[in-house]
DNA sequence: ATAATACATGTAAATGTTGACATGTTTCAA
DNA sequence: TTGAAACATGTCAACATTTACATGTATTAT
């Protein structure tokens, strides 16, 4: 599927970049939705730009350090903008460990149930600290008027990543409740 | 880190089982938060086998076909239980196609955002609606009332499944509620 | 009867992803 | 001035996952 290809394609679509200016938006912007390490975004700037789909140009900063300035071609455009139009099936639910133990929940007991459920509680409101000042910065320095900006598609990720991050705590309190309540 | 070791462990615990069985168990209750492919169940029932952790036995099921039946061994519930309690960082967030798209909605123009966005939210729902039909069942043919027991794992993660979905679906209305507005 | 579907178990190649290894430059704060 | 942090680019081995290949049995509906 080559997801990873169209993440890359759509952010120099963006703005000409770097591998290393990719990285971080892959911990910063997208890291609610999308990641990627340096290790495979590399070689996949190496597989586009041998598919011209990129080309790059190389920029001498201070006296001798090299970066390559990525840009989309006319080619990586059309790609783009064709695989964005596409309707594919739902994807399969994503993974996640903590459900996974929680399935388990018959061989803890209370306590332990507890425990491990609020130490996930505060991890969670943690990252929906973050996301909520992250929204605040946004909604300070963007204007998301229009619907058709990259800052429109900003906001609604992560508006999307703030939701989804409130889901997991009220589900998390909703069941610590339940646990608390019993009489086991 | 192995999780799908854990995963396949869990199961096991709960009752022997075959790889077929727990390839229908992935796509089933654990359809939800986890899923994993025959291809990737049978050469991960050999390495715990190798490991000791779970043993089998050969039935045969009518003539001639054969069947192998694990069951999890002192030392593999060992390492389940000790897993179970591990307090682990959070995991990256999943990733997602679909916010992927969203994230670079500049590429597409009013009617193709309406287009995307309807159609996600129609798949959505209908995925809510197979959901709760599954929550309706499990409240009718199984007892909850035990929170250290099979029955409340399945509860919680089908809650936490039915309660994602809803929100994805809140999330969609909103920006499509958003867009129909824009005058652009 | 027979054909479709479900049951049952595996392997191999390709792709996706992470973690460790490897190296060097520039900027900024103490 | 010197050391830490950020900037910058890459490779390699291991692990995780999917898709395709490969085979055969048992049940159920027509």
């Amino acid at each position: 599927m080559r997801k990873l290809k169209y993440a890359i394609l759509g952010l120099i679509n963006r703005k000409p970049m770097t591998g290393y200016d990719l990285t971080a938006e892959f911990d910063k912007a997208l890291g609610s939705f999308w990641h990627a390490k340096h290790s495979q975004i590399y070689p996949e700037l190496k597989k586009l730009t041998e598919e011209n789909l990129i080309t790059y140009e190389t920029v001498i900063h201070g006296e001798k350090l090299e970066k390559k300035v990525y840009t989309i071609t006319e080619k990586g455009k059309q790609e783009l903008k064709n695989w964005i139009l596409r309707d594919e099936p739902l994807e399969p639910t994503p993974k996640d460990v903590f459900k996974l133990r929680a399935y388990f929940i018959e061989l803890m007991n209370k306590e332990e149930i507890i425990l491990q459920f609020s130490r996930q509680l505060a991890k969670r409101q943690k990252k929906l600290e973050i996301l909520k000042s992250a929204m605040e910065e946004l909604l300070k320095t963007k204007d998301i008027s229009n619907v058709i900006s990259e800052e429109f598609g900003d906001y609604i990720v992560l508006k999307g990543a703030i939701m989804r991050e409130q889901t997991y705590i009220d589900w998390l309190k909703e069941c610590l409740d339940i646990v608390a309540k019993s009489s086991e």
